[in-house]
DNA sequence: TTGTAAGCGTTATCAC
DNA sequence: GTGATAACGCTTACAA
């Protein structure tokens, strides 16, 4: 708990040179240096952060906005983000929003008062947001979409889906019901998109009600898989617009009888650990989580540092996995 | 961006009326206290924290040690962090340790830098840590053990293995293979005591070889089952010492054949949210993640303003849920 | 009720 | 190369 001043009086120098031992040692003599080395050993000096960032005017903290932590997709992200952060000197405050919008507002007002230098928000803009641009404070947004308010970082999530239901397609699929996220989520409209384009392109009608919405969570894929057991005229394949509800479908199919990939099919998104563990493990979409984090804690420095960012959209790959959960053999539909 | 100075200014006051009108409205005139609200909304003022907190001292923030936050069971605990924190206007600072040993070190000592205020450890004390009582900072311990250095919130985990095994023992089960986590861990040596507890009391000889050690991975979990399924004699029972690594073991007991219940019977611990979705689902202990982190949050505030402790080892309740992958018809094992 | 001013622990500017 | 000092934005005695 000693300060600066309590250094530079057992050293027998002011606090200017000892500041100066810290940051720029080069401008102090040999002999002095060591002098103040001695003494900060001796005291187990440790500078405070509080005033250097004060004195700075930076907080070298950011905020994670995320809807819920216990969600694998995003805490995978986050270690990323922690990673690159940490690295960078920064600390990184958690903002669990549990869907709350007026949470969400609170954590970026942690920029204004300068608790915090800037937001990652760890899911796509919606329209409802208090987070405007106009807040003007630094934000960026890991999955968000084409024509984000913010710079994102993510994957096509259009592609992706389209590149999912083709696999489906080719597969013998032509009923595929689709176990949606909330209807007004951005990821729910550009997946909702991506099925569209490849069930067109393959001359199948739209069905509307194969469309089952939910809202990511294990619960509502059993709730959305119950809806499809009892439709007379079944899908023969599900896409399903995460991996938690693809799960939580298996199990109700399982209980209704049905067991992929013999009496259908069913793929996720986002690749989260468990689904190469599921009976029988789950086709998904492979987001790189934890890449998209620490390119998002990047873009944010830089957005931060007021440096000209590269582009404001940052595309990254995802990858088809091909599991059992999609493997049917075509005679066999 | 405004300060206190410019509101000030604007409402021709002193600044120490306006930090008067903000912390203790009652000690301002009912006129000034108008103008000068008028004028913090006009300027759009929000006082500026890390002033505030570097003049208090008080950093308003703490750090959660965390060996991995993708871990559900964490996430869950930090989500009860969390939301306490918020309420009682503290930051929570990730402190993602990746079980390096330094990196805790280096989050802890954000307390003597002023980052933080206080540390949650998100796992039990083990022997190497280099986080000692001798630090004298603030610290609490979640899933800690009896006797640990620091204050912990915890529950009784050899009590809770051995109920676990004990229900394994109800059902006829003589052999009964473990599933563990490193062998160093404090968990890890609590819930073998609890198994070494129950198989005592009914009279089972402790058989070493029926312990394979992993490190609270799904993939330890294969690994381990790997084990067993290439013994001569094998278990006909497993209790693993986590969801995680009982997951990934049932994969590889599928995958030789043996589905549970039929073939055997396999629980195990946490009851993260996936274990109701496995197939069958799984046997399991369940911890209040979320009450245990929220606890923790009060017991770690109650350090921090040196209040006396009610109690240095706070133990909550656990529950055995008995869920279809421990219910085996007894004759056929 | 209000204002003046000291002080929190730094860094940075300016002399020397 | 080193030291004195102002400044960052706020709170809080103390004085008026």
């Amino acid at each position: 708990m000693s300060s600066i001043r309590e250094v530079a009086l057992a050293a027998g120098v002011s606090i200017a040179t000892v500041s100066r031992a810290l940051s720029t040692p080069e401008k102090v003599s040999k002999n002095t240096l060591e002098r103040v080395n001695a003494a900060i050993d001796k005291m187990d000096y440790r500078p405070n952060m509080m005033a250097r960032n004060f004195r700075a005017a930076r907080s070298y903290s950011i905020v994670v906005l995320v809807p819920n932590i216990a969600n694998t997709f995003f805490s995978t992200a986050i270690r990323g983000i922690q990673s690159s952060a940490h690295k960078a000197g920064y600390a990184v405050i958690l903002g669990n929003t549990n869907d709350s919008l007026a949470l969400e507002k609170e954590y970026v007002n942690f920029v204004r008062t300068r608790q915090s230098d800037g937001t990652i928000q760890l899911r796509p803009h919606s329209s409802g947001s208090l987070i405007t641009p106009e807040l003007n404070t630094p934000v960026v947004s890991v999955c968000g979409r084409e024509n984000s308010p913010h710079p994102s970082v993510r994957i096509d999530n259009i592609a992706a889906a389209q590149t999912l239901v083709e696999h489906l397609i080719n597969q013998g699929h032509q009923r595929i019901g689709v176990i949606a996220g909330n209807a007004d989520d951005p990821h729910t409209m550009d997946r909702k998109r991506g099925y569209c384009q490849a069930i067109e392109r393959a001359g199948i009608s739209f069905d509307e009600t194969l469309i089952s919405y939910g809202d990511f969570t294990l619960c509502s894929g059993v709730i959305a898989a119950n809806h499809f057991v009892s439709m007379a005229h079944r899908p023969t394949a599900i896409f399903s617009m995460n991996d938690e509800m693809a799960i939580g479908a298996l199990q109700s199919f399982r209980s209704a009888g049905l067991n992929p990939p013999k009496d259908f099919s069913i793929a996720g998104f986002d690749n989260i650990e468990f689904s190469k563990y599921t009976e029988p493990p789950l086709t998904t979409i492979a987001q790189p989580a934890e890449e998209l984090g620490k390119t998002a804690f990047h873009v944010l420095l830089q957005l931060i540092e007021e440096q000209e960012l590269p582009s404001n959209d940052i595309v990254l790959p995802y990858e088809l996995i091909v599991r059992e959960s999609t493997q049917n053999a075509l005679g066999e539909l």
